[in-house]
DNA sequence: CAGTCAGATTGACAGTTGTCAATGAAAGCT
DNA sequence: AGCTTTCATTGACAACTGTCAATCTGACTG
């Protein structure tokens, strides 16, 4: 089995006890999931694949600054990018970052 | 395309728009991860099969109430389970809810 | 029964976090 | 240039969280 080195591509909470890099690392992640506004608005990134800023507040019923304190939350936890356009930003999931936490939950 | 009701076995992130109540049950249990000593907490409970609390001071570095309240924290997310035998407490991890928060991260 | 040991609970405190109103900044429109 | 729109930033505040010292509860031991 090889040695966790907190370098790796896929540290795993089932496979080897942790490091402290890993586990800080892993944290901050599940922190940016560990909001229900953060939930509700991936889910709404995810299912209509690119979607402004703009559009989620009324779905999720917080107000503009917010809102915009969420999105920056989960995108610099790499959960999410952003990409400005014109006046809007549109996000869109990043799907690799997305499984890498997965897999950090167990083996597939 | 089924509607997510909220009761279903496996609310998903990256499949409907999430719930309220769909994305507070999950955001609690992000939250249980969402710490790194919990984080290798877990993990030493994973690598070990079975560990009881005064094995965890140690390698974590914690003080015995501080374990006490991670170990708490863990086991109210179902994450892991406690159960006494004598003077020990003895915790395990539950596979299930391992699986169920990681399918919620999307696709298998 | 008195003593010891594993663990839970309580209380306190500093640090973090979610929220919004107010303001700032940059892009596009007239 | 001036106005509007979209989003980010700042400041403030209440709520929550991680931590430990002190204490309490049970279970075993002699």
């Amino acid at each position: 089995m090889e040695p966790n080195t907190g370098e790796g591509c896929c540290a795993s909470v089932t496979e080897a006890p942790l490091t402290e890099a890993e586990s800080d690392e892993l944290a901050h992640a599940f922190a940016a999931l560990a909001d229900p506004v953060r939930l509700r608005l991936l889910s709404l990134v995810a299912a209509r694949g690119e979607v402004c800023s703009c559009d989620l507040e009324a779905p999720l019923g917080r107000s503009q600054p917010t809102i915009s304190h969420h999105t920056r939350v989960l995108a610099e936890a790499g959960l999410i990018r952003g990409e400005k356009r014109g006046r809007w930003t549109w996000w869109s999931l990043v799907p690799d970052r997305l499984a890498t936490v997965r897999r950090a939950l167990g083996p597939v």
